[in-house]
DNA sequence: CTGTCGAA
DNA sequence: TTCGACAGG
């Protein structure tokens, strides 16, 4: 997928005042993989609760607030049944990780027992409660997706709720995101020496409208392609990489054409699989607005019940408080 | 990942 | 002021 699109950077300016419908399930993974000690330990409360996950979503989305960025959540729901045997495997893989991250931590490997305490990652029922509540003290709006949360959230993209999704998965395009951010982080931020200003590593913007023109398909081609690479939902075609795929739809048009004439066979019915792409499962049961935070409930969450230092959380809140009240006074845009 | 603190 | 190492929980 990623050597058919085409990105081009964009300043986390040209996003302010923007609603990004963020896959949270994609953020909440990224943050317990990455946030963590050299030997891969994870970051933990004194009873021993992970709370990487917590750390990442409270600093992250402080800072697109501060951007002026509108973050909507976007939570997984039921997965689809076709998607059990994908998510069996990632199971299977996560539980031999964790074995190599314990067997290379007792050999002294610290770097390479990180990479697989990265890849033993997984996300509880808690951990999702837990992020939920943070986000409602936040002030920041989550939407319950009824299955895949990237079709949801590329629905409210496409609905006009959302300027853009974020992800680092590329499926939002399969459903129909008009516009999807990868890298969306405000990592790497630089303070610009003459006023409060910051130079920042930029994240990518992918238009879906672009890459099918670039290529001369239809979104129902692009997905044609993804079912013969394989997705979540299906094994790809032996012997099919992106050149091929591609070619292949542009020479008979459709999957089901590609079918008939190469016979390939797949183990799920592409039907179903094309289904779950161009026609989700979504919801319209959601409202979006954006309030001010609650430093009570925050410093209950994150202070009282896991440890975090009453110090820094306070001074992240003062920091959307104070860009808050300067949107106010320039009246760019009605914020909270 | 993000913030902080000390060295350059 | 900028950069890199390191701690955070």
């Amino acid at each position: 997928m990623k050597e058919l699109v085409i990105a081009q950077q964009v300043s986390i300016k040209e996003l302010s005042g923007k609603v990004i419908a963020i896959d949270a399930m994609n953020a909440l993974y990224q943050f317990l993989a990455t946030i963590r000690q050299p030997d891969g330990t994870s970051l933990m409360d004194r009873t021993g609760r992970v709370t990487s996950h917590l750390s990442g979503l409270f600093y992250r989305t402080i800072n697109f607030l501060e951007e002026g960025i509108k973050p909507v959540y976007v939570f997984d729901g039921k997965p689809p049944a076709l998607k059990m045997k994908t998510v069996d495997e990632r199971r299977k893989l996560r539980e031999e990780a964790k074995e190599k991250w314990e067997e290379a931590l007792a050999r002294g490997e610290i770097e390479e027992a990180r990479k697989f305490a990265q890849a033993a990652s997984f996300i509880t029922d808690e951990m999702i409660s837990e992020s939920k509540e943070l986000l409602e003290a936040l002030g920041v709006p989550y939407v319950q997706a009824p299955s895949e949360g990237e079709a949801q959230a590329a629905y409210m993209v496409k609905k006009g709720d959302a300027w853009c999704t974020a992800s680092q998965d590329y499926d939002s395009l399969l459903f129909g995101a008009p516009r999807l951010i990868r890298n969306l982080a405000i990592s790497g931020r630089r303070k610009l020496p003459g006023k409060k200003e910051y130079v920042k590593v930029e994240p990518e913007l992918i238009s879906l409208e672009d890459v099918l023109r670039i290529h001369g398909i239809t979104r129902e081609q692009l997905v044609a392609i993804g079912i013969l690479l394989g997705t979540d939902y299906n094994e790809g075609v032996k012997g099919v990489g992106v050149k091929t795929a591609l070619k292949l739809i542009k020479e008979h048009g459709s999957l089901k054409e590609i079918i008939k004439v190469k016979g390939y066979v797949f183990e799920a019915s592409v039907e179903e699989v094309e289904k779950i792409f161009l026609e989700p499962e979504v919801t319209d049961n959601y409202t979006l607005s954006w309030r001010p935070p609650k430093r009570e409930k925050i410093f209950k969450i994150l202070c009282d019940e896991h440890d975090f230092s009453q110090e820094r959380v306070s001074k992240a809140l003062d920091r959307v408080e104070a860009t808050r009240k300067e949107t106010k006074q320039t009246s760019i845009e009605r914020f909270f």
